[in-house]
Parts: structure tokens; C-alpha cells; sequence
DNA sequence: TATTGTTATACTCTATAACTATA
DNA sequence: TATAGTTATAGAGTATAACAATA
């Protein structure tokens, strides 16, 4: 198991690298959810607005295949997000069983009061990797990124 | 916000690297998830299986500090855990607040037949990434990983 | 028939606060 | 007093299955 199974080279060489990532990757999560916390955002409420703010205004089953999750949950997270006023739900007119989701102002606000905290707390994070370390992290992790879209 | 914010180079450096990071990480995290439910397993429960394995018999105590969740938290968890008969829970002799917690052989079990798998579909998930970039990721991802733990 | 979304149901994870037992 | 764990409570995320409206 992990770090103690007894595999070969190549295999021992993965496991190596998929510790270190999920180890990195679940202390910046955890941070990043304990301070989301205090704006009362979930990881996937800042997620669907971040999305939205990025792509604009989308249907509820591409946010379902962009966050890879059911349809049932995209609705119930949705009537949460709407209830708080962040988002706003309007039924669509070329094809009448779509939603078109898209963020309200309040949202907007709520993102950029919550966007200067969380780039000095990454900041803070990533000063410790030089900038040819966090280009080098970056590339090798879109890489990775792009093979899993692919994959599943 | 994200790639679309306006900041400086060493901002949008990080800012790049995070985006790059955390998709694949929720890549391979999601992927990880929809198979260990094949296995009735959360990944809650998978990591704290792994941990039990790796580092031996725990009190809950260290089993909260590890996973960074809170005491009434973990106490869930194994509650579930220990009625699938995964874990076995004593009490301690030397500290009798303490509860110690260890794997038990249906959940050695368990993990034995559900990590060959994970090695599979961890070396899928790699194999696009040179030897060298494997290790080269790891170091980043230490690196960081222990900046993160310092720091929270 | 197929697709989009909702509803109903159930379970897990998570936190906090009050509490018990022990140190 | 402080610490380890439990219990009670609450809320969020997640899935599946049955269903309605629309294409």
C-alpha cells in the first residue's frame, strides 16, 4: 500500500508523485475551504461562480458536465445559490426544457469581495516555489489536466 | 477573476499555476471518487483506511489532526466504518480517555482488493508524463505539501 | 423516443456546542 | 482545569429513480 508497496520502478515512481500531489492538493483545498467558510461559500458554490463569471450565463446540465455531477445535485445546489440571491434562473426560449443560469450582482459582488483574500492567501502559498518552479508546476499539471478530461 | 484578472506577472503566474493545479486534481479526485463508490467506499474512508495501514493502530485524536477534520467529525465517520466492520475501536489502557483505532482483517481486505485497481488507474492517468516529470512533479507537490503544513 | 430539469429519498461528510469520563 | 470522545443538531453535497415538460 502507498508508499510501502513493494512495486517496480515504475510503479513505485507514480505512487511517489500521486502522494505528494494529493498531499499538496488536499492542504491547499482544506485552507481554501476553512476561509471560504467565512464568507459562508462552499467549494461548490465559489466553483459554479467562478464559472459563470468565466463562461457567462449556461444551461444547468453543462454545469453539471463541468463540475462532473448529477443532474439532481446541479438542481439542489442551485436552489441554494438562488435562495442566497447570487444567481438567476430564467427558462430558456429557442428550447424550453433548458435553464439558463447566469450570477446576479450580489453574486458579483460577493466574488470580488472574496477574490483579494484568496490571491494573497495563494500568494502566500506558492512564494515558496520559484518562478520557473510554479511555471513548471503549472505546465506539468495541465498536462496531467488534459489527459483526465480525456480520459473519463 | 482567474485567468481574466487583471493583476501582476507574479499574480497571474500563481494564478495560472492554481487553475492548472486544481483542475487536475479535481480531475484525478472525481475520477478517484466514481470508482472507489464502486467499492461502497468514500474517499473519507479510503484515506483513513490507507493511513491505518501505513501508520499503524491510532487514537481518534491523531486520526482528526491528520485528515485536518474536527473530533465530532471523525467519531461519524468510524461510527459508519466500524459497523461495516472495517475498524475496531478499544479503549486505551494507558490514557483512558483515548479510543484506539486500528484495521481490521475485512478491511485490510478491502484495501487489498480495491489497490490494484487504484495502481491501474493511477498509472493510466501518468503515462503521459516522462519519468523525469514525474519526479519532478513530486518535488513540487512536496515542496508545497510542507509549506501548506507549516502554514496552517 | 430522447433530453432537461424537478422531486423524493437516502446517505455521507462536515461543523459546533453541550456533555461525560478521565487525566 | 484540560483533554478525548460522544451525542445532538443542523446544513451541504451527492446519488438514484420516478416524473413532467419539451423537443
Amino acid at each position: 500500500m502507498g508508499t510501502k508497496y513493494k512495486g517496480n520502478a515504475d510503479e513505485v515512481r507514480v505512487l511517489n508523485a500521486i502522494i505528494k500531489l494529493t498531499r499538496a492538493t488536499n492542504s491547499l483545498y482544506q485552507r481554501l475551504e476553512k476561509w471560504l467558510r467565512s464568507y459562508q461559500l462552499t467549494p461548490t458554490q465559489f466553483g459554479i461562480l467562478e464559472m459563470l463569471v468565466h463562461v457567462g450565463p449556461m444551461c444547468q446540465r453543462s454545469i453539471a458536465a463541468k463540475t462532473l455531477t448529477s443532474g439532481g445535485n446541479i438542481t439542489t445546489v442551485l436552489n441554494t445559490m438562488e435562495q442566497n440571491g447570487w444567481v438567476i434562473r430564467t427558462r430558456s426560449d429557442q428550447d424550453k426544457r433548458e435553464v439558463i443560469v447566469r450570477i446576479s450582482s450580489e453574486g458579483e459582488s460577493l466574488i470580488q469581495s472574496v477574490f483579494p483574500a484568496h490571491l494573497n492567501e495563494m500568494m502566500d502559498a506558492f512564494a515558496i516555489l520559484s518562478h520557473t518552479e510554479q511555471d513548471e508546476l503549472a505546465r506539468l499539471c495541465a498536462i496531467l489536466g488534459k489527459q483526465q478530461r480525456l480520459a473519463s
